[in-house]
DNA sequence: GTATAACTTGCACTCAGTCTACTTATGCAC
DNA sequence: GTGCATAAGTAGACTGAGTGCAAGTTATAC
């Protein structure tokens, strides 16, 4: 895609790299909180200043590394196959990062995004700047549903912030297990079986695990 | 309760309601990111140092008066009635302070309400920080499912987490139309529509709604 | 009425993030 | 290759949030 790229974009991208890797380096040694920002310039040898036009706050050296994925669930809603509904093509599409080990379920075994996960479960302030990803991606899959599904508005939002909630729940429950130390193998029957349940849920409402009644009215 | 309390007492309560009205009465006339600390201590005649002592931090000036709810639909959860299913309860409740027009349900014409609502909606970080306590409120809420409804720990966070995000967007969007001058009244209709809605569609699930077929397999 | 404990204050400090003016390196035209 | 426009990087001072500390002040207990 970028290919014929010149020695300046190649430079701009080694040095956003060397930032990146030496702040979570870093924080991954020290913690978060007891790393500042002109120790990251430093080791990364750059300015404070040219740091800060790489990443504007403190909070994006780690947290920019999980933000392409945000709007991941609007757009496999929006690719799914014609005949297939949003819920099944994503829950099929979560079961598959799974069994991919996709980083993003939080099942995977790879060192760095380990890494990542000790430094972010392990500041509570970048948990919480975790949430802007997931506000944005509700939004990206309540523009998808209200769009493809022809949902109302108000629906779409509601479904959405639903959906949202309990694959954020699952990849978490993952990411804190294979923190606390189980390989993926060892965790992938429970993530699948737990995903299976939320998405049952998701689908079928949670009436009959309430001792339902549907409502009252 | 505390009746009986000291001058002592009485001065500190004052002392932090003044704080607290002061800050929200310059945030909403010049913006939360317009007015500093110094500002806000200068004119409630303390010491920078003591509003810090009473505030941790910037934030707290305006979201500690929505703090007293986060807990909520864990206690509500806790004291139902015994033959009554948690998301019942907690669909009566909601409809129970949409009626009585409780702030909390982002339904109300109440001023300070309406002035606290327009500051914190008005500024992202402030919104962000709000998520704390939607974060909490599910974590009571699955603590409350987990103990008095014998669910499973992880089938309770995942029903906890999808039933705080359907109040917490039903009460959001209450409170956006609130804030853009729509009256309680006017709203009150589609506030309960829109609650119906959200509950049922937690009750009976979203199949229906997305074109179903339940699940794959 | 004094001792004590709780509350308040001023000051100096650290750190995140911004602004301005300046230097250096790259891309490109010739 | 030379030169120039422009992008990237640097230095250093500045603001504002939040903290630590040592001293001052005030309610309360005795």
């Amino acid at each position: 895609m970028s290919e014929q790229t010149g020695l300046r974009e190649r430079k701009k991208l080694r040095t956003y790299q060397a930032i990146s890797d030496t702040a979570l380096a870093l924080f991954a040694e020290h913690g978060y909180d007891q790393v500042s920002i002109t120790q990251v310039a430093e080791a990364a040898e750059v300015s404070r200043r040219t740091l800060f036009s790489y990443f504007p706050t403190k909070e994006d050296l780690v947290i920019s590394r999980m933000a392409d994925h945000e709007t991941e669930a609007g757009r496999v809603v929006r690719n799914r196959p014609p005949d297939q509904p949003p819920l099944a093509a994503l829950r099929t599409h979560y079961l598959d990062g799974l069994s991919r080990r996709d980083p993003i379920t939080g099942l995977t075994d790879l060192e760095p995004a380990l890494v990542l996960y000790r430094v972010i479960l392990g500041t509570p302030s970048l948990v919480a700047g975790m949430f802007k990803f997931k506000v944005n991606g509700e939004e990206a899959l309540a523009a998808a549903l209200h769009e493809t599904a022809a949902l109302p508005t108000l629906t779409a939002k509601l479904a959405a912030t639903q959906i949202m909630a309990v694959m954020w729940m699952l990849s978490l429950d993952n990411r804190e297990r294979v923190v606390a130390g189980t390989c993926s193998d060892d965790l992938y029957p429970h993530a699948v079986a737990a995903a299976e349940q939320g998405f049952t849920q998701l689908a079928n409402g949670l009436g009959t695990l309430l001792t339902a009644t549907t409502t009252t009215t």
